[in-house]
DNA sequence: CTGAAAGCGCTAACAC
DNA sequence: GTGTTAGCGCTTTCAG
């Protein structure tokens, strides 16, 4: 492991003098240049990335926090971080931290033990959140925090859920049920905001009996689904808060010999890559996901570079998709067959 | 951002005596102990992780290389990677290589640039680990190397596929088509002789019209679903080398109006978490995602630390996973619609 | 059991 | 333009 004094020996010329090459060359004499860039190829140098770490006070490394590495959102969102990270030759320390707070904590420490330049996190309610920000570089994207400590990045959920209930109100469903995220989380209140807002314009009384709590995994909207479906008085649409629940939903609505959208509209949250294949394909909203990872990098090296934000809590767009799986009540008493094969 | 000469200073001991108790307190007197954790405390001393780094010439850090973080499985397999590591106190540096090899060793140059201690390979077809592999850990899981120049970890892919065959032809399909991965990759090579020998066993003969290419991708699944429907003698079954092809297929096989299992019986690979929701619920080989990387996290800090390693190259196992996708083809004729809606 | 001191590989004043 | 030199924070001999 030839170190920059091997290189200087071989060039002939001082340590300085070769950092400086690799460094910032325009201020080195082309003659010398030449022979230290020889000296490096001969020695097969390979520049010590922790000593210029710890010398430079700089890892050029983020962190990012995630609850569950394997979820399809997730995992976009990582991928666009990644993307970003690598373009601004930043590398990227996962960390899966199962919503565990401690795990979090310990984590976020490795900033302040200077492993990593700042810390990047895809989820909210977080107490050593507020004391943290204040001393190292944070952002937060994709959650919603009511009083962030930090630059952000979301989704107009309210708008977002809005736009949803209008479409199935526009298909002329009145009766809408809502399978919705963990209660305490900021996100889903926000979506619950626009569910009565489209409500409340369209002049639909609010139907408490119709707000199911899930955890945006399958299973969780097959159990909704299943409760729904003992209702004395049955919705005719579904809107889950994530695709994954809406799949959930789908299987237990299939395993009742409901048909989709012929007897019940359903509709999800994300566009997940699979919410095109299912059957009937969901119509759902799109959220930006690798766009969540980039604009969490732009914000997060700014910080760290301490570079002013221009904005410093970004709304993302997110776009209604409607395919196969809403439709009209009226039409559910044909029962396209088209829905189902 | 006080340093290990200030708790000394607060403790009134030597630097060293404090490095010791932090590092080997073992050698340290109870005593003395007490007042540098005292002092640590007092201090809020946090160690620089990037001084430890380069002083013991260890980073804890690992790289996982992968072709596409988003992709449902190797989410998995990096979560499990994630856990494993964390649990040895290993951090982990996630790299997207969209499969191209300039990106692959560029970032397996962080190992030589030691900013991480080791590397794991998710993927194939790589010219650099050749030489890379003789002078830096590195193991390689999930995909199949013909003459592994590192520790493995794979499936038995020749078996898995053989045991899906079997189970296609037990359940009458003499027509099989078979939806593959991309042509030079030996892993796809590895379940082509798995199902040569089903049908082998079976006295079916081989026709190489119903192996269709694709790209592990739902796209190219529906693609060579559609393919096999132009065929002048339709297969019975198909048999795909990835869920997410055969969630392709089903969806090309859906707008076709063809129900499955009741004309065509459909196979995945992987067991991905949507292959028990989509409509109807695939059969499919299960892989176990997570294992591959704690294998993968196991052998290379092993290598890391010089510890010899049992077993060279794992073979963790695979399972087969019969759902509803498939069926008799004589149970074709009456078509349960069970399986549709 | 503890302290003094010598670096790990690199950068950045500061001289020349 | 280039060389000399003093550390960055920590570990680790080597003495005591």
């Amino acid at each position: 492991m030839s170190s920059i004094r091997e290189v200087a020996r071989l060039a002939g010329v001082s340590v300085a003098t070769v950092s400086r090459t690799l460094k910032t060359p325009e201020v080195v004499s082309p003659a010398t240049r030449e022979k230290v860039h020889a000296a490096v190829e001969a020695a097969g140098y390979r520049p010590n990335l922790t000593a210029i770490q710890f010398r430079s006070q700089r890892t050029r490394n983020l962190v990012v926090l995630v609850p569950k590495i394997a979820n399809t959102f997730f995992a976009r969102v990582i991928s666009g971080i990644q993307q970003a990270a690598q373009a601004c030759h930043y590398g990227v320390l996962l960390c899966n931290t199962h919503g565990d707070e401690q795990i979090e904590a310990q984590y976020a420490q490795l900033v302040s033990s200077r492993q990593a330049d700042g810390v990047i996190q895809l989820r909210a309610f977080d107490p050593f959140l507020e004391g943290a920000s204040a001393t190292l570089p944070m952002v937060n994207v994709c959650e919603v925090l009511d009083a962030p400590p930090c630059p952000t990045a979301t989704l107009d959920n309210r708008a977002a859920a809005r736009e949803m209930t209008e479409h199935l109100i526009a298909c002329g469903h009145r009766r809408i049920a809502m399978i919705k995220g963990p209660r305490r989380s900021p996100l889903t209140r926000d979506r619950l905001l626009g569910y009565r807002d489209a409500l409340a314009a369209a002049g639909i009384d609010f139907d408490e009996s119709l707000l199911l709590p899930g955890d945006f995994t399958p299973p969780s909207g097959y159990a909704a689904a299943q409760r729904l479906l003992t209702l004395p008085v049955r919705p005719s649409a579904i809107f889950c808060e994530s695709d994954e629940m809406a799949i959930g939903a789908l299987q237990c609505l299939r395993e009742a010999g409901i048909d989709v959208p012929g007897e019940m509209s359903l509709a999800g949250f994300d566009d997940i890559e699979f919410a095109r294949f299912c059957a009937p394909p969901l119509t759902t909203i799109a959220q930006p996901a690798e766009a969540f990872g980039e604009a969490a990098v732009e914000m997060l090296i700014a910080l760290i570079e301490q570079r002013p934000l221009e904005i410093e809590h970004r709304v993302l767009p997110h776009r209604l998709v409607v395919r196969e799986s809403t439709a009209s009540p009226v039409a559910q008493q044909g029962g396209s067959p088209l829905g189902v094969i």
